[in-house]
DNA sequence: ATGCCTCGAGTTCA
DNA sequence: CTCGAGGCAT
């Protein structure tokens, strides 16, 4: 039939395919490239050639054949001849000295050799080599019957379709692992997500997949690779004594082995060898679950038999799974104490890193249509360095056929508000405001949490249940329980909830617990004006907001009428915040919140008087910028508080003076019509005012605000390691000290650093009361503690 | 406008 | 711990 090929082109077709066997091999298996790309497809071009123009050529293990071929119906299944085996799991350090123990006893020997290897994540599948010539690979399928994806795997460049060398048995099953390289799974997911294509969920799943393709032209494009790791069939050639030489003579006929793969003795040598793969295992190219313990004398094994489908002579130890798939139950709305819904997904309870996870956060409605998860899907749940658990992606495959995209509620599940995501931000929030339970709650929570009022006892859930049996509305009813109230309510609650009496709390322990609460509610009466302002749980105010804050004007009565534009003088407080604080202040209910809680008690320890440096700050060029007028720029505001000298004036002023003081007219129009509407007028109102005030204190600051150092002397002195020099003078001055230079008899008290020099030794003459930075630091955490 | 950098807010499980 | 957003410097 191939008499009419000359001899010539027969002997270049089969010298093409050596060569381009020799360089895949190089490249795909040894990792050892020795001709460049081009001359590769140069190569591979000629043979193409060849072959298209003498079909006859072709044989089975050309490399064109890898290219892939046109799809074919179905999947054969393929009988295994010998089982695939699955192998026993170990997840700890104990089960694996069983597991050696148990063969041991059963060898009746002790320092058993093991072949030891990496637990690839991928798809065990099986090749069938005839006289060196690759015929047929299947999936494992059940380990008796699988597929044959042949036609897939031909497509992997580091599986060779001819065995190389001599030597090798008439027929061959080697057995391995096909698996997906982490870059190239990377890789390839960057380009769908450009064009739009499938996007693979993690290599293992890319890997199983792609084999699975119906069309190999699929699987061809899909970056996949190959370790071999046992024997099947073995036909023709002598088994050699150790399943680690088996591995050698795999290397020698061209099959890939993996270079991790080593021989350790006993249980402590395997379980260094898992140590040191759970340590490489992040930087590895590849993914893997664990290694293998494989008894390495062949004759052994067979001695040790199996124990229904597991050898005896084998163990998977397993690495705890950093991924796991799960279903989601459902997808559930948690309300925030700022009232931001976050959705979370309710999870089947799975073991992942060393926790069982049921629930995962989704962030957000974005987050949610990224991943685009739905109830009832399958998902990978991975719990990556960081502890908090998280949905990395949706097995697509396992979606059932009604699940429907997620949308964020309309309304609030727990108080029925709108729910309500304003434009360009990226969370939702219940519009509730306090009438929403899971808001109130979560603000008495924040309220009394250690960083606020500091209330201990008072756990979420308690909050919860004095919200809903009306005991506590607002934050100033937390300071009307009494005993008996909290005796009451705590029989209340159990009766509602079905306690029975023995589970419930006795009498006695009752009165303590409730006793407990009472005295941590009493202690937290006391507290520091940013504890305070923390507590009150203003939306951008969190604890050094509320520190600065209090820094700055150091009196609440002061705060809490003032209007944004002068909150705004505070360094790190923007028209946002100061806007957000501003309105707080403005509805009424906090406002009667707060006299109430002063009423019951609240006593601010560390009022002082404002910071000197807002006289500076509250510069009317200041208020003038904040009123964002286009084209008021800063100087401009600056000339024209100048000009009229106040900021009562600069309202009032008539188009002339603006002119003169070089605002353009345009501007000056606009500011002018910007001052005459209603709300303009009232806040500018309020400024002046608050201005004044605030500017009154300031001078007044020997007056009769009550700093915890006002009159004191301060001096600084040495090294200060956990804040500098000028930090701790400001904050000393914010607290009404005086920070002095040199040290003299009316020196209150000497903060000294390291190697502090002369003024330390001048206090010591002088009997002047010295601080280490450790008091100091002590002091400025709770300045009313002491003065 | 644009890019740090810090602060706020939300989160899981034992 | 991480993300988003606000503040501020460039």
């Amino acid at each position: 039939m191939s008499a009419s090929i000359p001899a010539k082109v027969r002997d270049r077709a089969a010298r093409l395919r050596d060569q381009i066997a020799d360089a895949n091999h190089r490249y795909h298996v040894l990792d050892e490239p020795n001709i460049a790309d081009v001359e590769y497809d140069k190569l591979m071009r000629e043979l193409e050639a060849l072959e298209a123009e003498h079909p006859e050529l072709v044989t089975p293990d050309s490399p064109t054949q890898r290219a892939g071929a046109a799809p074919s119906g179905a999947f054969t299944e393929v009988h295994h001849e010998i089982p695939m085996l699955s192998l026993a799991n170990a997840f700890s350090d104990e089960e694996v000295a069983d597991f050696v123990r148990r063969i041991e006893k059963r060898l009746d020997a002790a320092d058993l050799e093991f072949s030891v290897e990496p637990k690839f994540d991928g798809l065990a599948i099986s090749l069938r080599y005839e006289d060196g010539i690759f015929v047929r690979g299947a999936t494992r399928g059940d380990g008796e019957t699988g597929e044959d994806v042949s036609a897939n795997l031909r497509t992997v460049k580091s599986i060779p379709l001819r065995l190389r060398g001599s030597g090798w048995p008439r027929v061959l099953e080697a057995r391995g692992e096909v698996y997906m390289p982490r870059a190239a799974f990377e890789k390839y997911n960057e380009h769908a997500r450009e064009t739009g294509g499938k996007v693979l969920v993690n290599p293992r799943n890319g890997a199983a997949g792609s084999l699975r393709q119906l069309d190999p032209r699929i699987t061809a494009r899909r970056p996949l690779a190959f370790y071999a790791y046992a024997v099947g069939v073995i036909e023709g050639v002598e088994l050699p004594a150790r399943h680690s030489e088996m591995l050698s003579r795999f290397r020698e006929w061209g099959l890939p082995v993996s270079n991790l793969v080593s021989v350790a003795i006993g249980v402590d040598g395997c379980l260094e060898y898992f140590r040191g793969m759970g340590a490489k295992r992040d930087v590895l190219p590849f993914d893997i679950d664990g290694v293998v313990y494989k008894l390495n004398d062949l004759a052994a094994q067979r001695e040790l038999g199996f124990v229904g489908r597991t050898p005896r002579w084998a163990i998977a130890h397993k690495f705890p799974a950093q991924e796991q798939q799960t279903r989601v139950e459902d997808i559930i709305i948690n309300i925030g104490r700022t009232g931001a819904a976050t959705p979370a997904a309710k999870l089947v309870p799975v073991f992942v890193g060393g926790v069982t996870v049921t629930n995962a956060t989704l962030h957000n409605a974005d987050q949610v249509a990224r991943l685009d998860v739905r109830i009832g899907d399958t998902v990978i749940v991975r719990r990556a360095g960081d502890v908090i658990p998280e949905v990395v992606s949706v097995v697509l495959d396992q979606r059932p056929v009604h699940a429907r995209p997620w949308k964020m509620p309309a309304h609030c599940p727990v108080c029925g508000s709108d729910i309500v995501r304003e434009e360009g931000e990226v969370v939702a929030h219940c519009t509730g405001g306090l009438t929403c339970a899971a808001q109130r709650t979560q603000a008495l929570f924040h309220f009394a949490s250690r960083r606020a009022m500091d209330i201990e006892g008072l756990g979420e859930r308690f909050m919860a249940e004095l919200g809903e049996l009306g005991y506590v509305k607002s934050i100033a009813d937390l300071y009307k329980l009494s005993l008996d109230g909290l005796l009451e309510m705590k029989r209340r609650a159990d009766e509602r909830d079905g306690t029975t009496p023995e589970t419930a709390k006795s009498g006695k322990i009752a009165t303590k617990w409730a006793q407990n609460l009472v005295t941590a509610i009493d202690q937290s009466r006391r507290t520091t004006l940013a504890r305070f302002l923390y507590a009150l749980g203003i939306q951008h105010v969190g604890e050094s907001t509320a520190k600065a804050l209090a820094q700055w004007f150091g009196r609440l009565d002061l705060i809490r009428h003032l209007p944004w534009p002068i909150l705004k003088a505070v360094p790190d407080v923007g028209g946002e915040v100061a806007r957000a604080i501003d309105h707080f202040f403005a509805q009424s209910g906090n406002q009667h919140a707060i006299d109430e809680l002063l009423k019951r008690g609240i006593v601010i320890g560390d009022e002082h008087a404002p910071n000197p440096k807002l006289r500076a700050a509250l510069a009317l060029e200041q208020v003038l910028t904040s009123m964002e007028i286009p084209g008021l720029t800063q100087k401009r505001s600056a000339q024209i508080a100048i000009a009229a000298g106040s900021l009562e004036k600069v309202t009032k002023a008539p188009q002339q003076l603006w002119l003169d003081a070089g605002v353009p007219t345009d501007v000056a129009e606009r500011a002018r019509a910007h001052f005459a509407q209603k709300d303009t007028q009232e806040l500018l109102r309020r400024c002046i005012r608050a201005m004044g005030e605030v500017l009154d204190c300031v001078e007044d600051d020997d007056g009769e605000s009550v700093g915890p150092l006002d009159g004191k002397t301060v001096v600084l002195t040495g090294t200060l390691t956990s804040l500098t020099r000028d930090e701790a003078k400001e904050k000393l001055e914010a607290l009404g000290a005086k920070v002095a230079g040199s040290v003299s008899k009316k020196t209150s008290f000497v903060v000294a650093g390291a190697e502090a020099g002369s003024k330390l030794d001048r206090a010591n003459e002088l009997g002047v009361e010295v601080w280490d930075e450790a008091r100091l630091l002590v002091f400025l955490r709770a300045p009313e503690a002491r003065k």
